[in-house]
DNA sequence: ATAATATATGAATAGCCAATCATATTTATA
DNA sequence: TATAAATATGATTGGCTATTCATATATTAT
């Protein structure tokens, strides 16, 4: 395992707001305006993760008109629906774990 | 999809150290001072690690002496050795990527 | 009980990166 | 061509976190 993958992989999927556009993303083509009001996130902030999702192969751009429309590669969708499944399996296991220190979590997590 | 369950899951997976110990733990049971031979980590930066791994339920630890043993859950084993296989793909994916910004991505990958 | 071995803990720091803000570019329309 | 709409770019900053260092705790052996 090459630490420089893992580290662009993990650099362009393991943020929530990139995380959620190619959630979504994963059920449709949407053009930036509609990225922006589906997930919430701002204009430009958008466009920077674009950016960087389009450098690392994981969507790809079609021109209409004024808009763009951002497609998801299809492993990267297979990806993301699996890791999807993986953290809802996930929240049982932390929830039920026994060693689990719960403030510290909380604070992991903020 | 939640935030929390999302940041915890990442927090814990997507760093390159805690990663490589996940993935030698998947071979077998690890305790401490093999840990840091085997991925080259500093004694007490294995312990901070091992720390984050057990508080998120990841891995699950026992006592034999003087000895720590760490072992993997089977849903983190099964995780990760799925995303090692993404990773490996992604490596071609990337690489094949007409579109990829090689400067951008090297210094993001820094 | 003292030394040695194994592991954990706490504090400090330096580097990274998402978000924000201001502005630029592109395309369409009046 | 001037305006509006859609999107991109560049610079800045605040917060987070991996690592390091120093030290503490636990266990075994002498």
């Amino acid at each position: 395992m090459d630490k420089l993958e893992f580290k662009a992989f993990f650099y362009a999927i393991g943020d929530y707001s990139r995380f959620s556009i190619l959630s979504s993303l994963a059920k449709r083509d949407l053009n930036v305006s509609e990225i922006v009001v589906i997930t919430g996130i701002e204009q430009s902030n958008v466009s920077h993760h674009m950016h960087c999702l389009l450098n690392c192969g994981f969507v790809n751009v079609r021109k209409e008109g004024k808009e763009r429309i951002y497609a998801i590669n299809a492993m990267v969708k297979q990806t993301v629906n699996n890791i999807m499944n993986h953290i809802d399996a996930y929240k049982k296991q932390i929830i039920s774990c026994d060693i689990a220190d719960k403030e510290y979590i909380s604070k992991m997590i903020r």
